[in-house]
DNA sequence: CCTCAAAGTGAAAATCATTTCACCTGTTCT
DNA sequence: AGAACAGGTGAAATGATTTTCACTTTGAGG
């Protein structure tokens, strides 16, 4: 288990993870020092030495622009039982993590490398560290074509942000399925595209159920 | 239309390509330098401005690695008509850059942002450099879980390295559809997953069609 | 033959970036 | 109270990198 990071050096951790994402490339120590308002390089530097020793990034002496972050596991931890969870980040390299209990043996992501999305396969307006990874547990939506196994980009909301008729990612006993989202008389319904799966309607406490969020993508590899 | 390169040029380009993909940021001029033979970092700072004034790359004046890749077109022109080609790529920030011709509406990636693919999505053994995506241009293996418009991963081969009853993306007059191959009495066969999807068989030398290579994965955004 | 463009060489100037040194300010823990 | 640590300030030293200057080489064309 990797060091605990205090409030301060975690701030300068997401501003390297930003940086890095947005821009392509690592900062500089100045880059670093202006954003966080450190106005001296050594404070910056310090800071710096101490992440890495914690092993959050390695650093190349005397190189400009010389560190990198480590590839981390260990983005929150998990939930639901059985599932295989992503945790979705963006940026130039956009990846998104595997967070995973469960490996499964899914044909999809395998290991602990990051996984990648492409950003453009889901809205402008979603934020990828939102969003996370649920593998289909049903053929519920085959008629969506949506088929068990499926890797689902999901984006975390509560179900009142799910828009009627939208698909959503449902937390179902201890299984995640995909199903079609509405709001009816007070009721969550869930219903299948496929008419071998029935279509549920709950209330909107009921414990057995749990609605991660909203389907964005999906992917799948090919036998 | 961008300015052709020489050899040279084009040399440089392709390292400063690969040292991004593969370092996840841009080399120095030194770096350069010393990959392509070239002593005098003056030498390569001239070849930097010539691909900066052609529309290659852009630069920051007195940055560190302060150059960065024209999001770009021209990997290698395109080929079929109609056809949204994506180039994969792999490294840090395995990324895929789209050459496309035409953008279409798909609701798939859009703007010339390089597309990504999470490398587990794919056999290990494959290079994804060969690799390309294409857009299934209609729905033959809806029975598959293939539909009109989804992203098809394609590894680039010949018909003959496509294994029987492996998935391939044909190259069909000018529309990319996606198909289960089979080689049998000397005839390619390309059967639908669907039956309103009629069947071919052709003879290898058949200019109609062109096998494009194996589909490895899809991914599709959900409405 | 002369000229021009592409591609270099070498070295020196000018920046930019990282590192080191000396010291300061709180907080926490013993 | 005193030590230890996180987080800083400023300035100076040392490298790294980019730029500029002055010249050379080679090959294609007028």
């Amino acid at each position: 288990m990797r060091d605990r990071l205090t409030e301060r050096q975690n701030q300068v951790y997401e501003f390297l993870r930003d940086y890095v994402r947005r821009q392509g490339k690592p900062p500089t120590i100045k880059e670093v020092g202006q954003s966080l308002g450190i106005r001296s390089t050594n404070g910056v530097h310090k800071m710096l030495v101490v992440l890495e020793k914690k092993g959050y990034i390695t650093r190349t002496p005397n190189e400009a622009r010389g560190l990198e972050l480590v590839d981390d596991v260990g983005f929150g931890a998990e939930e639901a039982p059985g599932v295989l969870m992503l945790k979705l980040t963006e940026g130039v390299g956009r990846r998104a993590r595997r967070m995973t209990s469960e490996t499964a043996d899914h044909p999809l992501p395998r290991s602990r490398r990051p996984l990648l999305i492409d950003p453009g396969l889901v809205p402008d307006d979603v934020d990828l560290d939102d969003c996370l990874g649920v593998v289909a547990a049903d053929d519920g939506m085959n008629g969506a074509g949506v088929r068990k196994g499926d890797l689902v980009v999901v984006e975390e909301c509560h179900w009142r942000d799910v828009s009627n008729g939208a698909t959503a990612a449902v937390l179902f006993f201890d299984r995640v399925v995909i199903r079609r989202f509405e709001l009816a008389n007070g009721r969550l319904h869930f219903r299948a595209a496929d008419r071998t799966y029935a279509d549920e309607a709950i209330r909107p406490d009921d414990p057995e159920f749990f609605v991660i969020g909203r389907a964005l993508a999906m992917m799948r590899p090919l036998t």
